[in-house]
DNA sequence: AACGCGGGGCC
DNA sequence: GGCCCAGCGTT
């Protein structure tokens, strides 16, 4: 194979079937904006496309650069993030925010903004060569899959990362190195899909080591099975308002607010009392799924004259869905709503 | 190296 | 129901 041909017919390819997408310039076009480059990647670790766009589009609506992000409560962020999942993004990006803000701005090479909070070696890697046009060797799950049929690498995952990445070192150009990781994406995205990889149409089938049995590569290892854990969740409310609490920091749902519940997130779960002596109502019951927990949450309703133990704040009703919930307490908040 | 960490979309 | 996704930080 001849690595300069690899990328020039993707490049080629490129230039014609580039995704639009709101944090991008066309290929070849001027340099994008380092701010709207971070917080796509961000957004986008372990996220799909169709997920980031709407919380992209609100996040730079309402802090249109580095600087607003940074003046943000650290709280308004969490609340905006809400549904996205991987909370612990969502503080760092506020860590992140204020230390760029701080120096004046993003480093423009890929050892300078590994070093900054939620940074990982794609993500320097992503804005170094997007953002600032540098030459970096950008190893996400697309690029995996590509590189990994591109070369047949049939080493198992985790420990084939290591050849996947020189292989990728090796067809990694030295000027567009931002526009040949998005293309390498968008082929993993489009022609180069997990299931049903249509290599008779790719740009690069003519390199291709695993052309025709693109679907055995990348080796993974296998799954391991999920705990399966119950919970009761307490809707609390008084005067049009619902009891919320602040989850710790660490940890499911970390920082973000909650129902209150009886434990069920504790690795050993010693099950609480409700926070709170009143007339339970079952509202009913919430099965969600996490990474590696099964989760069934019953949620118990009641209406009280005083405030249950501990910290937490009522919430009006009406601004519920400003409350920035996750998924999980969202569901189960609409479950108590409906049964009223 | 292995693990904890969300949620939605796809088949 | 299982698989996957523009991964990171901790242990």
């Amino acid at each position: 194979m001849l690595e300069t041909e690899v990328s020039a017919d993707l490049l080629r390819w490129y230039d014609v079937h580039a995704r639009s997408l709101p944090w991008r310039v066309p290929p070849g076009g001027n340099a994008a904006d380092p701010y709207r480059v971070w917080l796509s990647e961000v957004m986008l670790q372990q996220t799909t496309v169709a997920a980031v766009i709407p919380y992209f589009e609100r996040f730079t609506t309402r802090w249109p650069d580095v600087q607003a992000l940074a003046a943000a409560p650290e709280e308004e962020v969490m609340a905006a993030w809400a549904g996205l999942g991987y909370y612990s993004r969502a503080r760092r990006l506020v860590e992140c925010a204020r230390v760029v803000a701080q120096r004046g701005g993003f480093p423009s090479d890929e050892v300078g903004l590994r070093a900054l909070p939620g940074l990982g070696a794609y993500t320097a890697a992503a804005v170094a060569a997007i953002a600032f046009g540098q030459r970096a060797v950008v190893v996400d799950a697309n690029v995996e899959r590509v590189v990994a049929r591109l070369f047949a690498i049939d080493a198992p995952l985790p420990a084939g990362r290591a050849e996947i990445r020189e292989a990728t070192d090796r067809i990694t150009p030295a000027l567009r190195s931002g526009d040949f990781a998005q293309a390498m994406m968008d082929l993993g995205a489009s022609i180069c899909s997990v299931r049903a990889p249509q290599c008779l149409i790719c740009p690069l089938s003519s390199h291709c080591a695993g052309k025709g049995a693109a679907e055995a590569y990348p080796v993974k290892p296998p799954k391991k099975a999920k705990a399966q854990r119950k919970g009761i969740a307490y809707w609390i409310e008084r005067d049009g308002h619902v009891w919320l609490v602040r989850r710790e920091a660490k940890g499911m749902l970390g920082g973000m607010r909650a129902l209150p519940d009886n434990g069920w997130s504790a690795r050993t779960d010693g099950m609480g009392a409700p926070p709170v002596s009143a007339q339970w109502l079952e509202a009913g019951s919430v099965s969600h799924i996490f990474t590696h927990v099964a989760l069934e949450l019953d949620v118990w309703a009641a209406k009280v004259s005083h405030a249950p133990q501990g910290d937490g704040e009522w919430w009006p009703l009406d601004r519920l869905d400003e409350a920035g919930l996750p998924t999980l307490y969202a569901r189960a908040a609409a479950l108590a709503l409906k049964g009223e």
